[in-house]
RNA sequence: CGGGGUGUAGUAUAAUGGUAGUACGCUGGCUUCGGGAGUCAGUGGCCUGGGUUCAACUCCCAGCACCCCGACCA
C-alpha cells in the first residue's frame, strides 16, 4: 500500500515513483532507471518544448560528452562552481590519458570553445543552439528524477552583439519555460531572478520559475542565465561589428531536466498516487471492460472508433479484475478512466472517472466529450496548482513568525529582505529556507529586512527547497 | 564527507549455530470479473572474503553495495 502524503512525505515521493512505474533504483549508485512509462513522459516534454524551444530561434545539434580538462578551468567561477561535482575519465582502454576528461556537469565549455570559430561577424549573431542530451553531477545524496548522478536535459546556448538581446533571450527563455509548466505541466510557478549566493556559476545573473510542491517545498523548474561576457573573454568569442570594431559576444544559457517529471509527481500527486495532465500523459485514457463478453468488446471498440487523436489503452488483461485495474491506473496517474459492462453496453451509455476527483459518472454514449473532460481537467490541474501556491504564500511581520511559518506549515514567505548575503545566509543556517528568487513583479514599496530591519523595497520569496 | 540503517527467491519480508519459511510475482489448470478475486499444482533464495566452530545464512572482522537523514546541487 502506498504511504499517505502527509505521513511521510519523502516516502510516499518514492512509493508513487517506483510504484507507478516511472523509473527504478539501477544497480549504479545515485543513478536511475527511467522506465518505458516515465520515458514515455518524457518524450511528451520533448516533444512540446522542442517546439518552443525552435520558436526561440534555436537549432539542436549535439555536442560530446568528453569535456578537456583545459576548457573546463577557462572560466574561473564556472569551475570552481562545478569542480566538487564533476566525474573525470583518466583512462582510455588500459592507457593513461595525458589529459583527463570531464564527464559533461553542462556543456557551456565545450561549446563556447567553437563558438569562437562559428563567429566572425555581426552578421553570425545570434547564435542559438540546442542540446537534449545526458549530463552527469557527483552529487552527495540522490533522490529519483530530483536529484541524480545522471540527468537527461536540454541545454540552450545562444551568443548575442549586445547586452540588451542576451537580457531578452534570457527571459523569453524564461517566460517559455513558465509557459510550459503552467500549459502542458499544469504546475504554476513564480518566475523570478536567483541572488548572488543562488545564480549559476560563471553568469552575470540567473532567472528561474520556481513551484511550489505539495509538502509546502519549493522546487526550480527551469532556469536561464544571462552569461554576460564572462565566457566569451574567457573563450575568446569576438565579432566585428558594423564599424568594424572587435567586441566580446553576450551570452545565455537555459535548461529543463527530467527534474520536471518529479515536479509532476510532487504537485499534483494525491494518497491514490500520481495525477497526470493530460497534455503530457502516455495514456490520456484507459478504458478497462468489466466483463469479457463480446458485447461489451463491441462496445468498446465502438468507443475506440471515437477516440479520434487521443492517446488511449485498453486493459483487457483477464486475469485482473477491474478493481485491482482500477486502482493501478490510479497509481499510475491516467487523466481519464472508462468503465464498460454490461449495463453500459444494454442502454448504449458511458461510464468514466476523472483521476483528480474520481467520481464516477454514467452517460450517454453521445453525450461523451473526451477531450472536453481532458482539457477541463488540464485547466483544473493548473488552478489547484496556483491556488495552493497563494494559500500557502505568505506574509509575515517578524523573524520569529518566519521561523514558525517555515517549520510548521512551510511554502513560501514573500517578504523584504535588505540585499546583503550576509542576512541570506544567517536565515539559511538559521532556518534552512533560502531565497527562492526575486519575483518579477515587485510591489515597489517600503518594507523591512526580515533579518536586519534595514530599509528595503526588494521583495523575494523564501521557502524551502529541492 | 559526517550520522544511521540494510544486504535472505523477481519483489517484500521471517526464523534459526545443525539441509531456509511466508506473502506477492511468475508458469499451467479450473472457477471468477461493477473498487486491489478464489482454488489446485509448479517455479525460485542466504552480497563477497577471511576468522571462530565438528558444523556459519546465523557469531566476529574486513570489504563491497544500496537505502535513509544532514552539508553540496538542476
Amino acid at each position: 500500500m502506498l504511504t499517505k502524503q502527509k505521513d511521510d512525505f519523502a516516502k510516499w515521493y518514492n512509493d508513487v515513483v517506483l510504484g507507478a512505474d516511472l523509473a527504478e533504483y539501477s544497480p549504479v549508485k545515485g543513478c536511475m532507471i527511467i522506465k518505458p512509462y516515465g520515458y514515455a513522459i518524457w518524450e511528451n516534454i520533448q516533444k512540446a518544448m522542442d517546439i518552443e524551444i525552435k520558436k526561440l530561434g534555436a537549432s539542436n545539434a549535439y555536442f560530446p560528452l568528453f569535456i578537456p580538462e583545459k576548457f573546463l578551468k577557462k572560466e574561473s567561477e564556472h569551475v570552481e562552481g562545478f569542480s566538487p561535482q564533476v566525474a573525470w575519465v583518466t583512462h582510455g582502454g588500459n592507457k593513461k590519458l595525458q589529459e583527463r576528461l570531464a564527464i559533461r556537469p553542462t556543456s557551456e565549455t565545450i561549446m563556447y570553445d567553437v563558438f569562437k570559430n562559428w563567429i566572425q561577424s555581426y552578421r553570425d549573431l545570434p547564435l542559438k543552439i540546442n542540446q537534449w542530451a545526458n549530463i552527469v553531477r557527483w552529487e552527495m545524496r540522490p533522490r529519483l528524477f530530483l536529484r541524480t548522478l545522471e540527468f537527461l536535459w536540454q541545454e540552450g546556448h545562444t551568443a548575442h552583439a549586445t547586452k540588451e538581446e542576451a537580457d531578452e533571450m534570457a527571459e523569453s527563455a524564461l517566460r517559455m519555460y513558465q509557459g510550459f509548466a503552467q500549459d502542458w505541466l499544469g504546475i504554476y510557478c513564480v518566475p523570478g531572478k536567483k541572488t548572488e549566493a543562488e545564480k549559476f556559476a560563471g553568469a552575470l545573473y540567473t532567472l528561474s520559475v520556481e513551484a511550489l510542491m505539495k509538502d509546502g517545498k519549493a522546487l526550480q523548474m527551469g532556469t536561464s542565465h544571462q552569461l554576460g561576457q564572462n565566457f566569451s573573454k574567457s573563450f575568446g568569442i569576438q565579432f566585428l561589428d558594423e564599424k568594424g570594431r572587435k567586441n566580446y559576444v553576450w551570452q545565455t544559457s537555459w535548461g529543463v531536466s527530467t527534474r520536471m517529471i518529479g515536479g509532476l509527481v510532487m504537485a499534483h500527486g494525491d494518497d491514490k498516487g500520481l495525477i497526470l495532465p493530460p497534455k503530457i500523459a502516455p495514456y490520456q485514457i484507459v478504458i478497462i471492460p468489466i466483463s469479457q463478453d463480446g458485447l461489451v468488446k463491441n462496445h468498446i471498440s465502438k468507443i475506440e472508433k471515437s477516440l479520434k487523436e487521443i492517446r488511449f489503452i485498453t486493459d483487457n488483461r483477464i486475469q485482473q479484475t477491474p478493481g485491482w485495474k482500477f486502482n493501478e491506473w490510479e497509481l499510475r496517474g491516467v487523466p481519464l478512466r472508462i468503465e464498460i459492462g454490461p449495463k453500459e453496453v444494454k442502454e448504449n451509455k458511458i461510464t468514466f472517472v476523472l483521476r483528480n476527483n474520481l467520481k464516477r459518472q454514467t452517460i450517454d454514449f453521445k453525450q461523451f466529450n473526451p477531450k472536453k473532460l481532458l482539457d477541463s481537467l488540464q485547466k483544473e490541474l493548473l488552478a489547484e496548482t496556483k491556488n495552493f501556491t497563494e494559500e500557502n504564500t505568505h506574509q509575515v511581520k517578524s523573524y520569529s513568525e518566519f521561523k514558525e511559518i517555515i517549520n510548521k506549515k512551510g511554502g513560501f514567505i514573500r517578504t523584504y529582505w535588505c540585499g546583503d548575503s550576509k542576512c541570506e545566509k544567517k536565515i539559511q543556517e538559521e532556518t534552512k529556507a533560502t531565497i527562492r528568487c526575486i519575483p518579477m513583479r515587485q510591489k515597489n514599496k517600503n518594507g523591512r529586512c526580515i533579518k536586519c530591519g534595514k530599509e528595503s523595497k526588494l521583495e523575494v520569496f523564501f521557502a524551502k527547497a529541492y
